[in-house]
DNA sequence: TTGATAATTAACCAACTGGTACATTCATCA
DNA sequence: TGATGAATGTACCAGTTGGTTAATTATCAA
């Protein structure tokens, strides 16, 4: 327990940390969640700063500006994004396997993650500007697609894939398939409820992707 | 040439004519334009009203608010969105073709209604909380499900199509792969343009996407 | 200890923005 | 024709919002 916390918390004008890290990491939290919740014209600059334990001028001195702030929330959710990928062990498997496995874990990974995926949307809105505005993102284009090829590869000598396929088109089509599905499950709710009364559940269940994509890939 | 027309257009104070339902068009259509691009929050009543030939009392006299006028630029954009699909005429084709047939349509269709696709990932970071407001959507839910359900009951019938299959599934994964194409475009673009050099082309094909709906619903 | 710099607070502001009050003109029908 | 309601234009407003000014406190190297 350090001095400060045992002061009175009424104390209004007294004992100050500074921790300049902890500051901008909750900023930074909690835009997250705000950018995610509203997109960035939604979001508002006050209600991050009333969420946090910290003031509004913070915001402005470690970020410099709203659009600041936002670009700096998309590199961090972009980074901690592709550090859980590259956390995929795929050369262990046959390649087959390692198909059904990958898009099992975007397939999960798009479901248990949709924070994520409302700043992809709302970044998409506004047409990818501030993403390009990063220079962090240029460097994290190529793993995703590393891993496709290879296991591509193996399965293209093994016989058991199709030739002639490219690891952006698998890609295209494993987050198409589950990015949608939670992307888009508001509207689709409202047009199909009547049809679909499975409650909760997602229009397309993770085996019929996994079922798309091997029939896809895999030589006939 | 009318008699208004033939004064000079630096006369503020004379000759108006009162035409609501061209008005209320063109309000509808300037602010599905404004709201595509920006998003709701993003949209501004000025600029939508300076973009009219009107003025912005008249948004406020036939929709009420800000809020109204998004909720009927979405009822608009989803009954325009439904008249077209129902213009298909699927039932000539054989099952199989008709399927290709549905599939390419949806791509096109999506590849060139931008606008749309725009407004429904707006209304999807908003969870669908206008859309939900709109009597009008309520109808125009089965159309499209019952289209596939004619073509794949025909399908199974005559053992091309797999089955067990329903409906929601197959138009969802049919949205799924056009609808992401178009509305991820810019952050996907972003991330793998250094390794997709086709200019402006789209990650997925038409072809591919028919392939994998085709490889996917015929039997094996 | 001290002085320079980094971190933080609180009050403030000008521009923007959704919405409105009010006066006025058009269209229509008795 | 004239009067009544619908349609429209102008000017305005109050609350919001991104951003800032200026003063204060913590931290740490010399």
């Amino acid at each position: 327990m350090t001095k400060s916390q045992s002061l009175s918390k009424s104390q209004t004008s007294r004992s100050r940390t500074n921790d300049p890290e902890r500051t901008m990491a909750e900023i930074l939290n909690v835009a997250t969640k705000e950018f995610a919740d509203k997109g960035l014209a939604g979001a508002r600059i006050d209600e991050i700063a009333d969420a946090t334990r910290t003031s509004k001028r913070m915001i402005y001195y470690y970020f410099g500006s709203k659009d600041g702030l936002y670009v700096a929330v998309l590199e961090a959710a972009y980074g901690r994004m592709r550090q859980i990928e590259s956390n995929l062990h795929l050369s262990d498997l046959e390649p087959e396997d390692a198909l059904r496995r990958l898009v099992e874990f975007t397939y999960d990974h798009h479901q248990s993650n949709e924070q994520f995926i409302r700043l992809v949307m709302s970044e998409n809105v506004q047409r990818g500007e501030y993403l390009a505005q990063s220079k962090e993102i240029q460097k994290l284009n190529g793993s995703a697609l590393q891993t496709i090829q290879d296991l591509y590869t193996r399965g293209v000598k093994k016989g058991v894939f199709k030739k002639n396929l490219t690891p952006l088109e698998i890609h295209s089509a494993i987050s198409a398939l589950t990015f949608f599905n939670v992307s888009n499950q508001h509207t689709f709710g409202l047009i199909f409820k009547s049809t679909a009364p499975q409650g909760k559940a997602q229009t397309l269940k993770k085996s019929q992707v996994v079922d798309m994509m091997v029939s896809y890939v895999c030589a006939t």
